[in-house]
DNA sequence: TACTGGATCCCT
DNA sequence: GGGATCCAGTAT
């Protein structure tokens, strides 16, 4: 498939900015196993700040840490963690050095390598519920704590727009799961394909 | 050195 | 609705 990746400029802007961007473009992640590539249909912002208020749902909100430095970083490369002791989420991250902001690839819709995701997940069919949650795309792409902090201009993993756009609405909700977090709550960072079937439940 | 809980998933 | 599973972050 024709595409072009996507290169430093594309990752400067704020996080909320650059997570509808997200949609419709191409993850890919080239392997021995396998190149994966997916559609991304299904994104959140972290970070930054919501008409004044400084997110109180992102990892990075404490200061930085061990874990959270990758989302410090200047924007461009990847911010993986692990989550419950068993799954791996993982994160583009956006603007400059020392802004920490970020965003979740929280589903992909599966182009290529898809049998190999299939064996991945140990499942039978590419069904939905195959990448329709940020863990279950991970370990579907074989994204795991080896590609944190990955330089997504790189050739082992990046983001891709195809030559020929496709046309979809965009549905802006609330963040899922940051029960935690107090005003960070209710800002409307998430972002999915209005009737995509790979959207997170 | 000990304790707590999570940007999830799957089964009941 | 609850268990799996483990490490970072925080408290002692």
């Amino acid at each position: 498939m024709k595409f072009s990746k996507w290169t430093k400029k594309n990752y400067e802007a704020d996080a909320c900015c650059v997570a509808p961007k997200l949609l419709g473009q191409y993850l890919v992640h080239a392997t021995d196993k396998a190149i994966y590539a997916a559609r991304i249909v299904e994104t959140e912002a972290y970070g930054g700040t919501y008409r004044r208020q400084v997110d109180d749902g992102a990892h990075s909100f404490r200061g930085i840490t061990k874990r959270t430095a990758p989302m410090f970083e200047a924007g461009g490369i990847t911010y993986v963690y692990l989550i419950y002791g068993m799954y791996h989420c993982m994160n583009i991250v956006t603007a400059p050095q020392g802004n920490a902001q970020a965003v979740l690839i929280r589903a992909v819709e599966p182009v290529q390598g898809i049998a190999a995701m299939i064996e991945n997940r140990n499942a039978q069919s590419a069904a939905v519920n195959l990448t329709n949650g940020p863990g279950k795309l991970c370990r579907a792409m074989d994204i795991t704590l080896k590609q944190n902090r990955i330089d997504l201009c790189g050739n082992e993993l990046f983001i891709a727009h195809p030559l020929v756009p496709d046309t979809f609405s965009v549905v802006c909700t609330e963040r899922i799961n940051i029960e935690y977090a107090g005003m960070g709550k209710h800002f409307p960072w998430r972002f999915y394909m209005k009737d995509n079937p790979y959207v997170s439940k």
